[in-house]
DNA sequence: CCATTAACGAGCT
DNA sequence: AGCTCGTTAATGG
């Protein structure tokens, strides 16, 4: 369904089976949040799993200006944070929740309990962390280091794959986004995020229809994506 | 190429 | 009235 399988894009959902959820359910501890809330700083590393139940957490780093540039935007079925032994993001990432928000919260312990009785998790766990490393390198050559026009076709194109949907080339991003709000996601200033919008309008990469939506295939050709 | 600065109208509170 | 937002333009690194 979604083809783009970015950094930290974990859905152990995908690939455990009803009954592995079902423990992992019940070991752990449900918990709303709402939208805005930082769930995870360099200040306060949690030393936990999240299971992102229900609504979108976006994940960036910040440098020493306060300058963001996000990484990834996990939706429902994604899991992230740290164990310990098994890091699933990086320890200087934020945590924010774009919307409000579900989570399901497992403790270091429940979760090496849960590898222990389920060693084929801890395979996957491997698959999962592998493919990640394998995004990142992607990500970052063909995208990090390069201009505005690059960042910010790409967030607008993993927002898409991951909130909206698809009607012949074009991709819905169903959010509520000021320019502002997608500058500091890019690490751009407002004026400049403004300027490259309207230049990706006029050259058909993008329209605004209710919020936006993006020519997926025009997009990935010019990224150099599959 | 892009941040910065400035400036302006529109819209919201 | 004052702030946020989108936009344009000049300047300089």
């Amino acid at each position: 369904m979604d083809k783009l399988t970015m950094l930290s894009h974990i859905s152990l959902f995908d690939e455990l089976s009803k009954e592995e959820l079902m423990t992992i359910d019940k070991m752990s501890e449900m918990r709303p949040v709402k939208k805005g809330t930082v769930i995870v700083s360099p200040d306060h590393p949690m030393e936990a799993l999240f299971l992102l139940k229900q609504g979108q957490v976006r994940l960036y780093q910040m440098n020493e200006e306060g300058k963001q540039f996000t990484m990834d935007i996990l939706v429902d079925g994604n899991i992230f944070g740290e164990t310990g032994s098994v890091t699933l993001t990086d320890d200087q990432i934020y945590a924010e929740a774009m919307t409000d928000t579900y989570l399901c919260l497992l403790s270091h312990n429940d979760f090496e309990n849960f590898i222990e009785a389920n060693p084929k998790i801890a395979l996957k766990l491997i698959d999962i962390l592998s493919s990640r490393l394998k995004d990142f390198y992607s990500f970052s050559e063909k995208i990090a280091l390069r201009d505005v026009k690059h960042r910010l076709l790409y967030l607008l194109l993993m927002l898409s794959e991951k909130t909206g949907h698809r009607k012949n080339n074009w991709q819905s991003i169903e959010m509520k986004l000021t320019h502002q709000d997608i500058a500091h996601m890019i690490g751009a200033t407002r004026e400049t995020t403004s300027t490259v919008l309207s230049q990706l309008k006029k050259e058909g990469f993008l329209k605004k229809v209710r919020y936006f939506s993006v020519d997926a295939d025009k997009t990935k050709e010019y990224l150099g994506l599959p």
